[in-house]
DNA sequence: ACAAAAGTGTTTCTCTTACACCCATGA
DNA sequence: TCATGGGTGTAAGAGAAACACTTTTGT
């Protein structure tokens, strides 16, 4: 009887039939706060719970498409911000069979998908983070990992820029960390760090409807892309 | 037909049978370098090929259980620095079935578990890291991004501890930050920032055999947990 | 005694933080 | 014209980086 089994042997030996799914932290930022898009659960188990939006692995697809599925099929969009977060396990995380999520985040605009405005026909809503209820299965875990991710990501690198319009000025950046963040940022401070990046290019429009006629900038893609690289 | 489906609700539609094993990439540090555990299959796919060493998720546990489970067969430790990387999900990583993996980075001291000494049983051994040979299925890939996060670790949380003796010198975990990052730190400097951390020990020991007379230190592991948490 | 490694402080520089007034636009 | 938000620079402080000689021990 060996001792040491490379993963391979064990595999018949001990396997649970577990069900593969992906689950998506969807955030947006609208009306000046952060929001994270929910769906109704309709059947049992957590019937009438509101649980985060999450589809099977198929067969032919990873993780990553069945992420991207559940998100295009939901809001619509392809090509935005996905990240793996972490993958759960926990043998009663679901009540009824064996279900294994490996979750995502993802940044989007909700101005140009609005699955709010489908409310009647889907059960997806948008919520500010502070109004999210309890969720169904262990969701609201995996919403605060994400929370926690995204948070820590943005102190590291500037990557929030999928979650503002193309044109945006630099207090729209600003109010959008210090949202995020949940802490007030010093206004010339932060003004200072965007306007190091080389990925941020001024435009020499101005906002209209606004007061002080700010300044519109937008990103170059391919510099923000080889920055984050 | 709803648009939007809870994750519960596609399960039994386009589930894939997979099974979904812990692969685990333990780090060690012995004579001086950076090593990391393998096993070599003697099976087919990928036989006589190095691999990480992993299991199948059992029926009852975790997949964090698993990896532990995996980690004490093959080296005989429970309680060391276990953390999850991230999940690999391609349909084709395994040529024969399904299979996806969840893989996690641990941080053992190899001189206190050896299973390099029961090689002939066990076809496991210790591999410095340049001298890894290509893996089979993408367990190349698993180890570089275990390799990765465990660098970007390492440069923010002093949590190098693990892969040392119970006591050593500061030249001990200089030269182990050094072979990690693969790039040499002023020894001032290094010296000054570790014995800044509150949760190192001074004991009133040298190293014997060593020139120079080097102090031991130990670590108060209850202040270092709290400043990891 | 000599070779090898351990131990020790100070200066410079960079980055972060704190802080207040004028300007442009909409109402 | 006035109220609101946009735009701008400088000084102090904290943390990181650069740098060389003395002490201890083994051989």
């Amino acid at each position: 009887m060996p001792v040491y089994q490379p993963s391979d042997m064990r595999v018949t030996q001990q396997s649970a039939a577990a069900t593969h799914t992906a689950d998506c932290v969807i955030f947006g930022f609208a009306e000046g706060d952060l929001r994270v898009l929910l769906v109704r659960r309709a059947i049992a188990p957590f019937a009438g719970y509101w649980v985060l939006p999450g589809g099977a692995m198929g067969a032919g697809e990873n993780l990553d498409a069945t992420a991207r599925r559940v998100m295009s099929e939901l809001v619509g969009v392809r090509d935005l911000y996905l990240r793996q977060i972490g993958t759960y396990s926990d043998p009663d995380r679901h009540p009824v069979r064996r279900v294994v999520t490996t979750s995502y985040y993802a940044l989007v605009r909700p101005e140009h998908h609005a699955p709010t405005a489908r409310d009647y026909l889907t059960e997806a809503r948008w919520f500010s983070i502070p109004d999210v209820p309890e969720l169904g299965f262990d969701h609201s875990r995996l919403l605060t990992d994400a929370h926690a991710r995204l948070t820590l990501h943005l102190r590291t690198r500037p990557l929030a820029f999928d979650l503002l319009p193309a044109r945006f000025t630099l207090s729209e950046v600003h109010r959008l960390y210090q949202e995020i963040l949940g802490e007030t940022l010093d206004r010339r401070n932060f003004r200072r760090k965007l306007l190091s990046y080389p990925f941020l290019i001024e435009t020499n429009q101005k906002r209209q409807g606004v007061k002080g006629g700010p300044l519109l900038y937008r990103i170059d893609r391919a510099a923000l892309d080889r920055e984050l690289a």
